[in-house]
DNA sequence: CCCGTATATTCCTTGACGCGTATATACGTG
DNA sequence: CACGTATATACGCGTCAAGGAATATACGGG
């Protein structure tokens, strides 16, 4: 899904999920935990919503939400296949250590 | 990293990583297989080289990408303790199937 | 040194996003 | 039904990212 990532580039939405893996929370609480408005935090809400990474659970007045684990779990389905990639290159490692002559500590990712 | 979740966010960008899972490529190879044009290739790469997703290799005129794993770790490291989360719903699954009354069949998620 | 190839960058416009303020809706209580 | 609590939404604004077209830079060959 397309919905789902670009709900998790925002940092104040994957310290929401960081909160809500710990617990389910009320929005009014997530406002406490965090510090943000209340309008913010229900219109982050609303997007992790959209993006299927939470789930709501209405109590009386409150709104109870939490981690939707099948969205996150596709997430790392995505993923996947590239951890493969950073196992070989730690096997690589454990086998060869200095073949590439350290050249990876070089910092060619943050030239601008 | 910020930058490193909101250059994924871009599902051209995913492409890219995608294609670039299976070999690294240049430029013109890119372009080739995505149909992106030429600059919009190059600036999009420039944003997943400045998170940190992709290296650059020069070899000649030709600019090799490949993927950077280190950093696709850390988003798997970020993703590891969410993975604790659906390991449990398996298992809660595994052991009384219909607790919840398949309540996580609704879909709640998508009321916009 | 001029040229062709390969890639990066700039300029500009447009659309989406996040925030704050204010307001609307839902719910329980007296 | 008036009220307080809890949450969602609408509006206006500033910022930022993406795309297209044009241009600039790097490199190798004759």
């Amino acid at each position: 899904m397309d919905s789902t990532w670009s709900a998790l580039a925002d940092p104040h939405r994957r310290a929401m999920l960081d909160v809500l893996r710990e617990r389910a929370c009320a929005v009014g609480e997530l406002v406490e935990e965090l510090g943000f408005t209340q309008p913010t935090t229900s219109k982050h809400l609303r997007v992790l919503r959209k993006a299927g990474l939470v789930r709501v659970r209405t109590e009386a007045q409150r709104r109870i939400y939490s981690i939707n684990a099948e969205q996150m779990a596709e997430l790392d389905a995505w993923l996947a296949p590239f951890r493969q990639l950073w196992n070989e290159r730690l096997d690589a490692l454990g086998h060869h250590l200095d073949k590439d002559e350290h050249s990876h500590s070089r910092k060619q990712t943050d030239e601008d």
